[in-house]
RNA sequence: GGGGGUGUAACUCAGCGGUAGAGUAUCUGCCUUUUAAGCAGAGAGUCGACGGUUCAAAUCCGUCCACCCUCACCA
C-alpha cells in the first residue's frame, strides 16, 4: 500500500508540475494525422519526404539518456519508436518530455528518419500530453533474440488478467488478436446469413415464462408490473412465435443466461447463434451448418481445416452424419434401438451410469451416448434421430416413434450445435409440454414449462420448419485454439473481489 | 460438491523455522542514436485473512477467502 501510495504520489506530482509549466495534461483535443501502420507501411516515402506527420498514442518504453531520449508509442495499427532531443524539441518541451510517464497518452509531430542502429523513427518536434495516467502499468520488455520476440516480465496472472480486462488488452497482444477474430466471425455469420436471405431480429431477454431448453433460469423482478421475469434461456420460442408470424428465414446472435454451473466450457451468460427457416427441416439445418461453419474458416482464416492443441479438424464437406442409436452400437457394442427400457437400464448400471427415477429408455440411451460416443466424436460429426423423450420441442421421425428428427453437431467431443425439424403441431406440442411439466413436479428443475402463449401461437399455424442453434463462445474457442470460454468472453463471470 | 495446486514489492518470481530478497518499474545523479539502453545510489512489503504450535513462523498445523487444474453435476 505504501508503495502503490508512493508511486501514485509521483505521478500527481508530475501531474501538478505539468499545470505549473501551463501544459494541460488532460487536453480536449488531439490532432493526429497518420496512423503509426501507415507510416510504417509507407517508409521510404515518409522517410526520404520528410513530411512534417502527427502521431497519437500509449507510451510503451522509455529510454532515456540526458539531452535526449527514445521511446515507444502504440496506436490501435502498431508500435512506433520516437526520438526526442532536447535541442530539437526545445528547452520547455523537453520538460514536458522528463514529465511523462509510461502508460501515458502522447501526441508526437515530426518526421520519419532511421536510427544509427537502423530502427525506422519519428523526430519529434513537439511532444504534446493528451492524458496523464495516474497508475502505473504493469511492465512488460521485449528482445528480439534470433528474429523471434522473447518476452519478459509478461503480464500473466489469470486472475488478475480476467478481472483488469483492459490491462490484458493493452499488454497481451495475442489476447486482442483473439477478440478481433471474435468479431470477424461473428461478422462473417451474419454476412453470410443475410446473403441467405435471413433476417435479423431481437427477441425479449426478459420474459415472463422462459423456454427453449432444459436449463435453470435467473430470476429478477419488474417494480412497475410487479411481477418476476425470466432472463432467457433460449431463443428459439421467440422466433418461432416469428416463423408463425410469416417471416420465413430469422436469425438472431445474443446472450442467453443459465443459472448453473461454471467451467471452462460454461459461463453463465454465452452467446448463442439461433436461426429458423421455415419449409425446411433438419436436413437442410445440417446443409446449412456445414456451409457457414466452412465459409467462416474460409473468410477467416482462408483454410478449410483449424488446429486445436494437437488435432487437425477439418471442415470439407461433408461432415459424418450417424443415428445416436447406431454410434452408441459402434462404440458400446450395445443395441438400444428397440427401446427396451429394462434391458438398457441393466446395461447402464452395469456400466455405472446413474439412473435417475424419472429416466425413461431416451433418457438412458443419452446418457449411454453421453459416456460412449462423445469424447470420441472428433471430425465434425451430425448426431442424428435423438430420442423423443429428450426432445420436446422436435418432430417424430417418420416411421419411428420413439424417434425425432434432431440432431447435435459434435467436434472434438464437445457439443457446438443442436437443431430439429421443429413440432408444428399444437396438439403434440401441448402433449410434450405437460409432460415435461410432469417431470418437473417429480423434481427435475431443468424440465421445460407450458408456456400458454406459445401454445396458442402454434394453434394459429406454424408451417414447417428448420431450427438451428449455435454456441458462438465455443465455436470462437475453437477457431482460436482456447481450450477455456473465459479466454473468448470479454469480461467473464467471476466472484467479486473481497 | 470431491481431489490437487497457487497466493511474498506495482509486474515477474526466489526464499520454505533464525533480521524480508532479486530483476523490472519508481526516485536521485551522470549520459546527444538507444532499444530488455547503461553506470552509481535510494525508497518501496500486514509474505491472501484469521487462529494455533514454537524462545522464534513468509516458512509447520488448522480454518477461511480468491484463482487455476481435475473429477462430478450441468449445455
Amino acid at each position: 500500500m505504501e508503495n502503490i501510495n508512493q508511486l501514485l504520489a509521483v505521478k500527481r506530482q508530475k501531474l501538478e508540475k505539468l499545470k505549473n509549466i501551463g501544459v494541460d495534461p488532460y487536453p480536449t483535443r488531439s490532432a493526429r494525422t497518420h496512423k503509426i501502420k501507415v507510416l510504417i507501411d509507407n517508409k521510404d516515402d515518409y522517410i526520404s519526404s520528410e513530411e512534417v506527420v502527427t502521431i497519437t498514442g500509449r507510451l510503451k518504453a522509455m529510454r532515456r539518456q540526458g539531452k535526449v531520449g527514445f521511446g515507444n508509442i502504440a496506436d490501435d495499427s502498431g508500435n512506433m519508436q520516437i526520438f526526442v532531443k532536447k535541442e530539437k524539441v526545445g528547452e520547455e518541451n523537453y520538460e514536458v518530455f522528463k514529465l511523462l510517464d509510461l502508460g501515458d497518452f502522447v501526441q508526437i509531430k515530426g518526421v520519419c528518419f532511421v536510427t544509427q542502429r537502423g530502427e525506422f523513427s519519428i523526430r519529434a518536434h513537439v511532444v504534446t500530453v493528451l492524458g496523464k495516467s495516474l497508475l502505473p502499468l504493469p511492465t512488460v520488455k521485449e528482445k528480439i533474440v534470433d528474429g523471434k520476440k522473447q518476452r519478459f516480465d509478461e503480464f500473466t496472472d489469470i486472475e488478475l488478467r480476467y478481472r483488469k480486462r483492459y490491462l490484458d488488452l493493452l499488454l497481451n497482444p495475442e489476447v486482442k488478436q483473439t477478440f478481433e477474430i471474435r468479431a470477424q466471425i461473428i461478422k462473417e455469420i451474419r454476412s453470410f446469413l443475410d446473403e441467405k436471405g435471413f433476417m435479423e431480429v431481437e427477441t425479449p431477454i426478459l420474459q415472463s415464462l422462459y423456454g427453449g431448453a432444459n436449463a435453470r433460469p435467473f430470476i429478477t423482478h419488474h417494480n412497475t408490473l410487479n411481477i418476476d421475469l425470466y432472463l432467457r434461456i433460449a431463443l428459439e420460442l421467440y422466433h418461432k412465435r416469428l416463423i408463425v408470424g410469416g417471416i420465413e428465414r430469422i436469425f438472431e446472435i445474443g446472450k442467453n443466461f443459465r443459472n448453473e454451473g461454471m467451467d471452462r466450457t460454461h459461463n453463465p451468460e454465452f452467446t448463442m447463434l439461433e436461426l429458423y427457416q421455415a419449409y425446411a427441416d433438419y436436413n437442410d439445418m445440417m446443409n446449412i451448418t456445414e456451409d457457414m461453419i466452412l465459409h467462416i474458416a474460409k473468410k477467416v482464416f482462408n483454410k478449410d481445416v483449424v488446429i486445436f492443441g494437437d488435432t487437425e479438424i477439418s471442415f470439407k464437406k461433408p461432415w459424418k452424419r450417424a443415428s445416436m442409436t447406431e454410434l452408441i452400437k459402434e462404440e458400446s457394442g450395445f443395441n438400444a434401438s428397440n427401446f427396451d427400457f429394462e434391458k438398457i437400464k441393466k446395461f447402464c448400471e452395469d456400466n455405472g451410469i446413474e439412473v435417475e427415477k424419472t429416466a425413461g429408455p431416451g433418457k438412458l440411451i443419452e446418457a449411454l451416448f453421453e459416456k460412449f460416443v462423445e469424447p470420441k466424436l472428433i471430425q465434425p460429426t451430425f448426431v442424428i434421430d435423438f430420442p423423443k423423450e429428450v426432445s420436446p420441442l422436435a418432430k417424430v421421425k417418420p416411421g419411428h416413434p420413439n424417434l425425432t428428427e434432431r440432431f447435435e453437431l459434435f467436434i472434438n467431443g464437445n457439443e457446438y450445435g443442436n437443431a430439429f425439424t421443429e413440432l408444428n403441431d399444437p396438439v403434440d406440442q401441448r402433449e410434450r409440454l405437460e409432460a415435461q411439466s410432469k417431470l418437473r413436479e417429480m423434481g427435475d428443475t431443468e424440465a421445460n414449462v407450458v408456456d400458454e402463449d406459445f401454445l396458442e401461437a402454434l394453434e394459429y399455424g406454424m408451417p414447417p420448419t428448420g431450427g438451428l442453434g449455435i454456441g458462438i463462445d465455443r465455436l470462437i474457442m475453437l477457431f482460436t485454439n482456447n481450450t477455456s470460454i473465459k479466454e473468448v468472453i470479454l469480461f467473464p463471470q467471476m466472484k467479486p473481489e473481497e
